[in-house]
RNA sequence: GGCCCCGUCGUCUAACGGUUAGGACGCCAGAUUUUCAAUCUGGUAACGCGGGUUCGAUUCCCGCCGGGGCUGCCA
């Protein structure tokens, strides 16, 4: 199956937009076809410099490459596939050779209309409470005159003649039978008074000539479809199948906007999701697999996806569920991965931290307390900068550790962990000996254990106190402690 | 206003006439524990309303209500 994703260059690469692409790109991955990338600029003015570096670049990081159309490669747009060109704005002798076409067989008509005398009609109708749909004004102008005007280069467009007895019904993939009433279809424009085309014509035309057999795209180009349909009857061409697939919502379950939360997937990007996490999320918006299982990887959604188990019904964007993915997705990361990636990010902090041979291991402590990676270098400041301790954090009371109690704990410390030698500073001794030691000296565990990490780390909360005495090794650990005996006096 | 789409826990959803209406997230409680997480166990919570059809409706039909989308020479 080909199908398509074709973006506006209008911006940053929307979520929603993310959404569609990823159904697109499943599905012509498991039926083994081929995912387009087209870009439909049509609308001049709300073109954006560098937003389809950007969306391909977003499109990349969530990898979902295209494999034909516009695509990046070595930091440079470019388009491939004999199919092209797949930008619309340099398509558009094109649309102009089938608006011809269209105008020639009857289905299309010249109109002269001022956008003032639409604003002003339109106004009219509302007034009436009629629906606003074009009066047919230049319908009926004869041959003679509307070449005459041609002639004079008047403005004008092309507006697709629609027949008012028509029924135009289909079978969407997701929403089954669709059918509407042809006398409530505007006769819409198609071909603009600059020469450009508008989303209709450029889709059709586009779909057309790609040879796309499953459009799927937003629910909110539902009300469209029998323009299209005609589009393509009238051209004689077979149309596409199509899938409207529900929208993203806000929490007041109006459609998703920016006014109320991020929707760029940048925003997420930068936020530190991890793609898995994000399309992991977005997949489950609105699709489910039918089973209870909850995490997917790309590959495993090229596998069991499908159209018929997308939901209806528009879903709100709530991320609660995305920060769950995403934990889930981080431990799932192999250490080795996810040393490498914090290990960038936290020599950007500590230098020291690019060359550290225990790296790896001390990665390996966080690994399962961290969510986003970011949150990684301050787990492990305490290995590469002196940490801050206070008196106020040796103490804990929860733990019943009192300040006057501290001087004794931290003298028991420094005792046992002197008399513990390099060889012997393995978890297993370490926790053999510290734990006798407490009940020689009738403390509990949290009494003896408490103090010694908040010394070592300086931080409320951390990896387990064994643990960090064994990673920092025995020179540091004693130095920590008389430390930590120095700031009681 | 018109046309079209939609309506199950707070959220994402399962169910395709008969279930104690299931799962996940969240939340709450407990377990584990040297802290924080993580993990495990349990709990909380939903079929929008009214008519039909049927022995039986969350499920099928109709109406209403509610929500959304479209209604541009934007996509």
């Amino acid at each position: 199956m080909r199908t398509r994703f074709a973006p506006s260059p209008t911006g940053f690469l929307h979520v929603g937009g993310l959404r569609t692409a990823l159904f697109a790109y499943l599905i012509a991955r498991q039926s083994k076809g081929r995912f387009l990338l087209r870009i439909e600029d049509t609308d001049q003015q709300r073109s954006v410099e560098g937003a389809v570096e950007n969306i391909l670049r977003t499109l990349h990081w969530a990898g979902l490459d295209p494999d034909e159309g516009v695509m990046m490669s070595k930091g440079m747009v470019k388009q491939e596939g004999t199919k092209g060109p797949y930008v619309q704005s340099e398509r558009l002798e094109l649309y102009q050779k089938y608006a011809g076409q269209l105008l020639k067989d009857g289905h299309a008509y010249v109109c002269f209309c001022s956008p003032e005398r639409l604003t002003k009609m339109r106004e009219g109708q509302m007034a009436r409470k009629q629906a606003p749909m074009y009066d047919r004004h230049c319908v009926h102008l004869p041959k003679k005159e509307v070449e005459q005007r041609l002639a004079q280069g008047e403005p004008h467009v092309i507006r697709l003649l629609v027949p008012h007895d028509h029924v135009f019904t289909y079978v969407d993939e997701i929403r089954g039978e669709v059918s509407f009433q042809g006398h409530t279809v505007d006769d819409q424009v198609i071909l603009k008074s600059d020469g450009f085309p508008t989303y209709h014509l450029a889709h059709v035309v586009d779909d057309h000539l790609m040879e796309i057999d499953l459009v799927i795209r937003g629910e909110e180009w539902l009300s469209s479809t029998p323009k299209h349909l005609l589009l393509f009857e009238r051209l004689g061409w077979e149309p596409p199948k199509y899938a409207h697939v529900p929208l993203l919502l806000n929490k007041d379950r109006t459609k998703l906007s920016k006014r109320q939360q991020d929707v760029a997937a940048e925003d997420y990007i930068q936020k530190g999701y991890l793609p898995e996490a994000l399309i992991n999320f977005l997949a489950l918006l609105g699709w489910n697999p039918g089973s209870k299982q909850e995490m997917f990887s790309l590959a495993e959604l090229t596998e069991v996806f499908s159209l018929d188990r997308v939901q209806k019904a528009g879903a709100i964007f709530d991320l609660t569920k995305l920060d769950w993915l995403q934990g889930q997705w981080i431990r799932k990361l192999p250490i080795a991965e996810f040393a490498d990636r914090l290990q960038e990010l936290t020599a950007k902090r500590f230098p020291g931290a690019a060359h550290d041979p225990h790296f790896k291991e001390r990665a390996d402590l966080i690994h399962e307390r961290v969510t986003f990676l970011k949150d990684g270098p301050d787990m492990l400041a305490f290995f590469y900068a002196e940490p801050k301790i206070s008196v106020e954090l040796l103490a804990n009371t929860k733990q019943k550790v009192s300040k006057d109690l501290l001087p004794k704990i931290l003298k028991t410390l420094v005792e046992t962990l002197e008399s513990i030698s390099e060889k012997e500073w393995v978890i297993e001794n370490l926790k053999e000996q510290l734990l006798a030691c407490a009940k020689e000296e009738d403390l509990s565990q949290g009494q003896l254990l408490w103090p010694l990490r908040a010394a070592l780390t300086g931080l409320p909360y951390s990896p387990g106190a064994f643990e960090v005495t064994v990673a920092l090794g025995r020179p540091t650990t004693l130095k920590r402690l008389e430390n930590a005996q120095k700031i009681l006096r």
